[in-house]
DNA sequence: TCCCACTGAATGAGGATTCAGCCCTTACCG
DNA sequence: CGGTAAGGGCTGAATCCTCATTCAGTGGGA
């Protein structure tokens, strides 16, 4: 288990500092709340210093992004290794994508609300790491496939992004309600899954869903 | 089928004048790229008459929301209207959802890009007619289970949130993707719709989902 | 002494927002 | 009727404010 978020203490380069200290400004004040000050403050470090670091306050979101999803894809590497079965893999994907959530609250709002905010990000960049996060399903679904698991009328490119939404839609609300105490993490993992994976499941027995008449 | 979006013509109100053109502006320059005076030309109108209709910029982007939001439930409940099944129901809300997107490039733009770059309307804002939507899908669900179509066991608040972020994740795709046609809207309204109805469907014949050994 | 990582006050851009009139419409009057 | 005044919607150039970004200078180490 990768470190993910590490601890800002003033002996850590200068550099690990200002990206552990914009986490937390960001996920306090949002993206574009959070002043350049705010985080030179916090980071126990001058304004100036952070562009010697970064090319301007966007290229830290991102360099946050970049960074902190090369640790989360090795968690999740780590986690799917040794798993065959395509249910049991989603199941671990879920559990993982969701513990990530619960174990770095602050992280878990600058990538699932601040993150968004940026133009750049939506617009212009190309997030491979998100990319290749998402593939991870795209191969679950196929691998079920070919195994004769899953259904092979479904594509793999759309359910990679319906699973993927519905698992981002619960981290958003939960992220959001956190304070007010809604969401049951656990629970929409294990639910989601169940439901994806039942709908998937290959039923040669029944031609049509199995529907009340 | 209400209007949802109109054309902007010298002839109508100012304060609609100035929505519709907020709507292509937003969509083609993004929330924070579009200025005030981009609005204002396109609504052939003076960059101060926007404050007489409007609080700020921010209250525009609100405004375009709670206006089509509007229109677009008037639209959905006349969809769902007299249909009682709710495979049925589950299938036409994916369907009016992805036509509207379709029918609206530039609102589509606004709903599933720009309004998330808003902090208020992520933050503070509690968009009333946004759950006034999902609570359609809650509804559907928690009949679909009192007539024991669907599987009670199901919570309908967490089935609504995976269900929306499934179809608000392709849709965002769909929007960001659109020139480069990767998407097939219809394909994916069905696929999907049939995957959750598959996993929520009530089946006493089996105890554990059928899966491959 | 030289080097260079670092500092933080000063700068400047970029637009959102304002507001002092303008002018069109309507009402009233001679 | 023609003329005048009041009212209010509208205008758009000028203002103003906020930070992000810069860069001349500092000081500690080799």
């Amino acid at each position: 288990m990768a470190s993910v978020e590490s601890q800002s203490s003033s002996k850590q380069h200068k550099r690990t500092r200002i990206i552990d200290a914009s986490i937390e400004v960001f996920a306090e004040k949002g993206f574009r709340g959070a002043r350049i000050s705010d985080i030179a403050r916090k980071a126990e470090v001058a304004d100036g210093t952070i562009y010697l670091y970064f090319r301007n306050k966007e290229d830290v979101l991102l360099c946050i992004f970049e960074e902190k999803m090369e640790e989360i894809l090795a968690v999740l590497h780590a986690r799917l290794d040794g798993i065959e079965d395509p249910f049991e893999r989603l199941q671990a994907f879920a559990a993982t994508h969701f513990q990530l959530l619960r174990d770095h609250p602050a992280l878990a709002q600058v990538f699932q609300v601040e993150l968004r905010q940026s133009h750049r990000f939506l617009r212009e960049y190309r997030p491979e790491k998100l990319w290749q996060y998402l593939q991870v399903i795209e191969e679950i679904v196929r691998e079920g496939q070919e195994t004769g698991a899953l259904r092979a009328d479904l594509d793999p490119f759309l359910v990679k992004w319906a699973i993927f939404g519905a698992l981002d839609e619960l981290s958003i609300q939960w992220v959001l309600a956190r304070k007010r105490e809604r969401f049951n993490l656990d629970r929409a993992a294990s639910q989601v899954v169940e439901v994806f994976v039942g709908g998937m499941a290959n039923r040669s027995n029944t031609s049509k869903v199995g529907r009340k008449p």
